[in-house]
DNA sequence: CGAATAGTTGCATAATTGGCCAAATAGGGA
DNA sequence: TCCCTATTTGGCCAATTATGCAACTATTCG
């Protein structure tokens, strides 16, 4: 595997990782439906808002996030709505994982 | 959120976390075409057979792969087909943050 | 049965990740 | 300017992940 294909690789795996964490999930979700600052997902998730502030700093890195700073607060919103279909598929996955599950008994 | 929800998110996460690694997803896309041993996949990723075979496991147990024990090889296969359909969202990801990219130049 | 082969698992180690607290930064208003 | 608030960043520690080697297991073949 030449280093061109294989730095495709990695790139590719970032977007699941970024992905890849319950918080940001929850994130990725909320942020669907519009716009919130990060003291009010902090407030959501439960979590310190330092460490919300690195979670949304990893989803903005990869892309997936656009930040928008008014005033005080920093504004999040989803930047690339394809993301949602991930959902759908996860969901299917889960589903038929579920199924899988169930037969074995 | 309650521990029901939060739950939700964690699974989901874990196929998340099962597709972000690169040879774990050049796994994903071989086993598209078709199944392969652990020691033809270990030889295309050029890693050690036990760390592949690991990398087998982590994809089983998210579900995403089927493994068949024939003779002495153990093939591998994939069980949902439907995770293919994220990697042309990632492949959209990808040229979208290219061309910010290439925006911002 | 014994040797050879394919894969998995135990172990040690290095690297990464996630979390919080505290300090630094940036903006708004008196 | 000085203070207050929102967010980010540095530091540190605990937990997890990735990796290879060596040992173990399973299966085939002589």
């Amino acid at each position: 595997m030449d280093k061109k294909t294989e730095r495709g690789y990695e790139v590719r795996a970032g977007i699941f990782k970024a992905l890849a964490h319950p918080s940001r999930l929850f994130i990725v979700e909320r942020l669907a439906a519009g716009e919130w600052c990060v003291g009010e997902l902090a407030e959501m998730i439960g979590a310190d808002v330092s460490t919300v502030s690195r979670h949304l700093a990893v989803l903005k890195n990869a892309g997936i996030l656009r930040a928008d700073k008014r005033g005080l607060q920093v504004y999040y919103r989803l930047h690339l709505p394809c993301i949602l279909r991930f959902f759908d598929c996860v969901g299917e996955v889960m589903a038929r994982n579920a199924e899988d599950h169930r037969k074995l008994e």
